[in-house]
DNA sequence: TTCTATTTTGCATTCGAATGCAAAAATGCT
DNA sequence: AGCATTTTTGCATTCGAATGCAAAATAGAA
């Protein structure tokens, strides 16, 4: 049997309607679960809806309801290698309950305004922000009562719902384990200024290295990305006093370090240097790496922002919190005793 | 002065309409650019808008125009380091454009049929594929008159819209360029049976190694990932004859094959043996790979994809076409003369 | 069977913006 | 000023599904 011709327009629950005679909140119910039908009426529906191939239409039910189901996640463009696997844990989380994700890249500071105001537009439901925002910005979102959870950032004297993870524990026991190797001398790489992530860490590792009487011999600022860790690395090693073990603010600029150290300096890693980051990023694992590093419980970080999101949009007056994970200290082969 | 309560419900354009004194339909048209409106009424309604922190409900705009200003992005979820570039650069150009990206990771074949009705349902305006179709699921979203551009993928003996990188040049400058230094007897990493990508350059390999007077000695199969190449490497180099040379088919691969080579294995690359990939990811680069690859121009692809994709939209009986961007031969030092 | 309690169904309205058409206002021309 | 022409504006309707309410159908009880 040939199949009807292309219908040049999409059925609508009023199609479905007259072709099962029935009326067409009795389609928009059988569509909508929960909803009391009987089950000759939502059979006979369901096989109309089947031949004109309906679908409820999304937009239409967004328009009434209130809820487009949609949920905006916003994460810097400048990937790290990090952010990509969280979008795509979010992502995969958001799907099974429902809900859809709609995606804005932050380039620079100036893209945020545009992004809240299509936020706004499209009525998302929530905002996941892997990316920094302002108080302002921040604010603006809750002023339109949209629930926002930030990923991996908050405002120390505002409150948020976040997902963060705490390196304390695992960073002081990094530094311990740096010191028992007998390191004393630290060389720092910073992260960039924007970042309260880099700041909570640098000051974790400070307290750390005075904690465990290392000093730190000299500090670099990078940009979170593989290729700032080079000439950051050249400046660390040629100080007065050379550290030995090299903390960087994540994984991606330890990776260079090592790198510009063994490749291009000629040092042994972790013969001359120890090497050591932040994040725990698949890449780390790789052989020609094996950073020590700490770990972030990615997944787990996911799961709790998906779950912290779901609740605020069921309840949209639950007060602020802030979920704390804790980071790992995973050991890798990038550190070892002093030579 | 204090900032007015906060108001419960947004504001819509009747809302704005009333503050200013006219008709919603002027509201309406003020945010319409093109629209034919008076420079008074347009300051009038603007600030009135200002006022109440109007901005046009995306979705009701949606539901009347037919057109939502979503794209569909699909991809696999089985990251690459690959996808996340190209799915940000996509984000990007389509936002500068209007347009919003709806992302959907395809995590097994199960997904998809939940992907395209959620695809359906949401109006999208185009579908940018970047993970596995079938035929059918692809003839679907025809039916629905959805254009859909394929990026890195399309079907021999099926008509798509599509952005493919052809390597094929480069693949033989590659090859020409193993046998210059010597090498004659190569091992082959494949990437998964079901991707078109692996089969095409595979296929070209084989052709530019018999065309330069090589031979296969040794076939592995790999799932494109890093950790995967750790036993296929080891599977190569077991055989009656060793390769002296590994040409895997993606750049996690190839630098799985060098780690394994190198770091387990003991040899050295490309001293024993040269190592080389496919895509030119950033990882690549790094100074402890720096692999000689066949690089895709993402950024052109990119632009490429956005293009069509604008183009369907516009103009939805336009036929089929396929644009092939060029691979470009990279070297880096993971190659070298045979010893 | 008859009457009440419950479940199903349909009617009519709603969400918020866009747009064809006609009325009103502004502009140009003599 | 008077008339024709062009530009602005407003009215009324539309998109497609959801839902409160009342009517209809069914189930349950006596």
């Amino acid at each position: 049997m040939e199949p009807a011709a292309k219908p040049k327009t999409r059925a609508t629950s009023y199609d479905v309607a007259r072709l099962a005679g029935v009326s067409q909140s009795a389609v928009s119910r059988c569509f909508k679960p929960g909803s009391s039908i009987s089950k000759k009426m939502r059979d006979r529906v369901m096989r109309a809806a089947k031949e004109l191939n309906y679908q409820p239409n999304a937009i239409a039910r967004g328009l009434i309801t209130r809820r487009s189901n949609l949920i905006a996640i916003l994460v810097s463009s400048q990937m790290n290698f990090y952010y990509p696997e969280v979008l795509f844990q979010l992502t995969d989380r958001f799907s099974e309950l429902g809900l859809r994700v709609l995606l804005f890249t932050i380039n620079e500071e100036s893209d945020v305004e545009d992004c809240l105001n299509q936020v706004w537009q499209y009525q998302v439901d929530g905002v996941i922000s892997a990316s920094h925002l302002s108080i302002d910005q921040h604010k603006l979102l809750e002023d339109r009562n949209i629930p926002i959870v930030m990923f991996n950032r908050y405002f120390d004297d505002y409150p948020t719902n976040s997902i963060w993870c705490d390196p304390k524990i695992a960073t002081d026991y990094m530094v311990k384990h740096l010191t028992d190797f007998g390191h004393t001398k630290f060389g720092l790489l910073q992260g960039p200024d924007y970042s309260m992530v880099n700041h909570e860490r640098m000051k974790l590792v400070r307290e750390a290295v005075t904690a465990h009487k290392g000093s730190i011999v000299a500090e670099a600022k990078g940009t979170y990305r593989y290729q700032s860790a080079s000439a950051a690395t050249q400046f660390l090693m040629c100080q007065n006093e050379t550290p030995t073990a090299i903390i960087a603010a994540n994984d991606m600029m330890a990776m260079g370090v090592l790198d510009e150290l063994k490749n291009v300096m000629g040092r042994s890693v972790p013969g001359d240097v120890s090497v050591v980051g932040f994040d725990g990023i698949g890449a780390a694992r790789f052989a020609s790496y094996e950073l020590t590093t700490i770990r972030q419980p990615i997944g787990r970080m996911a799961d709790a922002a998906v779950a912290m999101m779901v609740d605020r949009i069921k309840k949209p007056d639950t007060s602020q919190e802030k979920r704390v994970l804790t980071g790992a200290f995973l050991q890798g082969t990038s550190t070892g005793p002093i030579k």
